[in-house]
DNA sequence: TGTGGTAAACGAACGGGGTTCGTTTACCGG
DNA sequence: CCGGTAAACGAACCCCGTTCGTTTACCACA
């Protein structure tokens, strides 16, 4: 059906045209986990889809691990990192996490892939840490600290998005008596979406940036003030096995 | 090797005493996925570790998905969340998710089962979730509210053990001079976590987890004082708490 | 103008997964 | 005593990723 007039099966030996390339091979990969899901997108499916045998595959890739990094770095090119160019870091930051969240959001079995077979010694993503990370430190954030902000923030929009790919009516408690509090809160949240049109995804994902975005901020605003692993905490139990100061190498004469 | 003194093989036909329950199986693959990780955890291998065939598995256990359903359970029991009975809201969400991450982060390869095949209508889970929503809604969250609160926290949790998981050199830039501020930020970090011990995944856990609860802190103080469906986005501002009229949705429009 | 090396396709396997199905044997309730 | 159910075995089945040898095209070089 794709790209393939021709439905003859191909002599062996070298064609005349070379038939396949990496990035052809990812791109149909891609299409089919999009269509399919990830079980529907193995070497043999792709070279389906290619009108191709899946030996002819291995001339182009490696393996099966290099095949879905190529796929995940498809998707990690379009996150837009643009705003770190001229905005102020939170705001930025705010996009960022936005635009992360819906690349993967538009393919959703791919978080998956990416949580499996985290960040390898990837390009883009390389490169997307580094726009990070040097509007961080351009902003004022202690350079021992940029990346960490980077991987917390980074954290939750893995989840948020893994959330997005699951089915939103997977917490359905259903009719049992047994979780009072969860089902109630269930029906209220279901009742309130209801009028408002987001969907529960949607709703955690904008509680949890902005949270976030408010204590990075909260963290900000104190870095120049005290020592730089102060505790955040007002008044309200110090984090356990830790003094101040001392998660991060706090000596900062 | 492990509870098999008779390596002789069974006869066929059932056996005086039973050897397996769906209980020993869940415990068993736990068991060789922590030893071995995932993949050293298929049915030939659990069964092979019981001294059994594969197919008497499914006589007890429907197949692997449920097999991995149960496992994740196995481990969910173990995420605490007794603190929610007498602790302030904050104080016993910052517990639990410590817990949380740690529950999995004692065996890595599970986070990745739970992160590609979420949430099902699954026991435990729907208890914590019955615990966690009843606490929230008791300290004065909306009730429609609450389940958000919960995924938005428990998003940053798994994306948190996710991370924990992932290989710690793994975003090494290496040598390459093409990405001067993410080489720095790395080893600057680098630096700072040689000096305090701690480990990368840690850091980022204590940063991501004190931004969550004090971005949740400062919205909970802002509960009575507007509307309940907060628009999210705008506000951009200072030490959250201290300013509620400014800190988190400002509601401007 | 050949001519050899490399690259890209095929096609047939291999090994290893999950799962099913029929058979054999033990228990348990009438 | 007898029949139904349940729990083990053992032999398949199908699908998957991967490897290897073969065939053919292109290209650099003598």
């Amino acid at each position: 059906m794709t790209a393939e007039g021709t439905p003859k099966r191909r002599r062996a030996g070298r064609p005349k045209q070379n038939v396949l390339s990496p990035r052809l091979i990812h791109e149909t990969a891609l299409r089919l986990i999009d269509r399919h899901g990830v079980d529907g997108a193995g070497m043999r499916a792709i070279a389906a889809e290619l009108g191709v045998r899946p030996s002819s595959l291995y001339n182009h890739v490696a393996g099966q691990h290099e095949l879905i990094a190529g796929v995940r770095d498809l998707v990690s090119e379009r996150i837009p990192t643009e705003p770190f160019a001229d905005r102020p870091w939170d705001e930025a930051l705010e996009l960022w996490a936005r635009g992360y969240r819906l690349a993967f959001a538009s393919h959703p079995p791919t978080i998956a892939l990416l949580a499996v077979q985290p960040l390898t010694g990837d390009s883009a993503t390389s490169f997307m840490y580094d726009t990070v990370a040097a509007a961080l430190v351009r902003a004022g954030w202690p350079e021992e600290r940029a990346l960490s902000v980077i991987v917390a923030f980074e954290c939750f929009i893995l989840g948020a998005a893994l959330d997005l790919a699951a089915d939103p009516t997977m917490l359905d408690p259903g009719r049992r008596d047994d979780v009072p509090a969860f089902s109630g809160a269930y029906r209220a949240r279901g009742a309130a979406l209801d009028a408002s049109g987001a969907s529960p995804a949607d709703d955690a994902f904008e509680i949890g940036l902005r949270a976030m975005l408010a204590g990075l901020r909260a963290e900000y605003a104190l870095l120049g003030t005290e020592s730089p692993v102060a505790s955040p905490r007002e008044a309200r139990a110090e984090a356990p096995g830790e003094a101040p100061g001392e998660a991060l190498g706090g000596a900062r004469r």
